[in-house]
DNA sequence: CCGCCGATCTTT
DNA sequence: AAGATCGGCGGG
């Protein structure tokens, strides 16, 4: 494990996530800005895959840390996460696009708005390509095409932090972060409480 | 702009 | 049976 990969290390994915902001996915010759993801906190978090401990589905999220873990939502959109070791994980929710968006308007025909290339979860893997074969993939030290990468853009000085989206259980935690005022974001506000 | 609903398939 | 989602459709 490298010094860039104990970045991520067994770290607490909460404090992990906001620091993603601003860094770069790249996969493909396309690449975006992160801004927005989402920590989820492992064995001590009912709304994470790895709640219930490694199963063939979460392995990455149990390997080393700084990797892709993909994972199929809903039986058709692929959502990409990045690791923090022990099953902790960062789901990546939204980017900005930087390169390569001629490919991604191509890869998202469904987006009438460039500001709807990958603002979502399964938007994003669609926008840059990602699907399950990348699982298990280093974003460190790249080995599949796929890397997180800085520019030197910090992360922004203010984070808005809000409840993760589309979750039942500990909907209570915000552990949603944000890059405010950026309109890439999946939803800018607050997610609604159904009555 | 907002809310509802179906698609599609893996996991529990 | 539910799920870390998305897009089309209808209504305001």
């Amino acid at each position: 494990m490298t010094a860039l990969h104990r970045a991520f290390y067994a770290r607490d994915p909460r404090e992990v996530a906001p620091e993603l902001l601003n860094k770069l996915l790249e996969h493909d010759g396309r690449s975006g800005r992160i801004v927005e993801v989402e920590a989820y906190v492992g064995r001590q978090d009912p709304a994470s895959h790895a709640y219930r401990g490694p199963t063939k589905r979460n392995a990455t999220m149990f390997g080393p840390p700084g990797h892709l873990y993909v994972y199929l939502s809903y039986g058709m959109h692929w959502c990409a996460n990045v690791t923090c070791g022990d099953g902790l994980a960062v789901l990546l929710r939204a980017l900005s696009p930087v390169a390569g968006i001629e490919a991604m308007r191509a890869a998202r025909s469904a987006a009438s708005r460039d500001r709807d290339l990958a603002s979502g979860p399964g938007k994003l893997t669609q926008a840059l390509g990602i699907t399950g074969v990348l699982d298990g993939a280093d974003l460190v030290e790249p080995d599949r095409g796929v890397c997180l990468v800085s520019d030197g853009t910090p992360p922004p000085d203010v984070v808005v932090r809000t409840p993760r989206i589309g979750i039942t259980a500990a909907a209570e935690h915000e552990w949603r972060f944000y890059v405010p005022g950026d309109p890439n974001v999946s939803r800018p506000l607050i997610p609604r409480v159904r009555p």
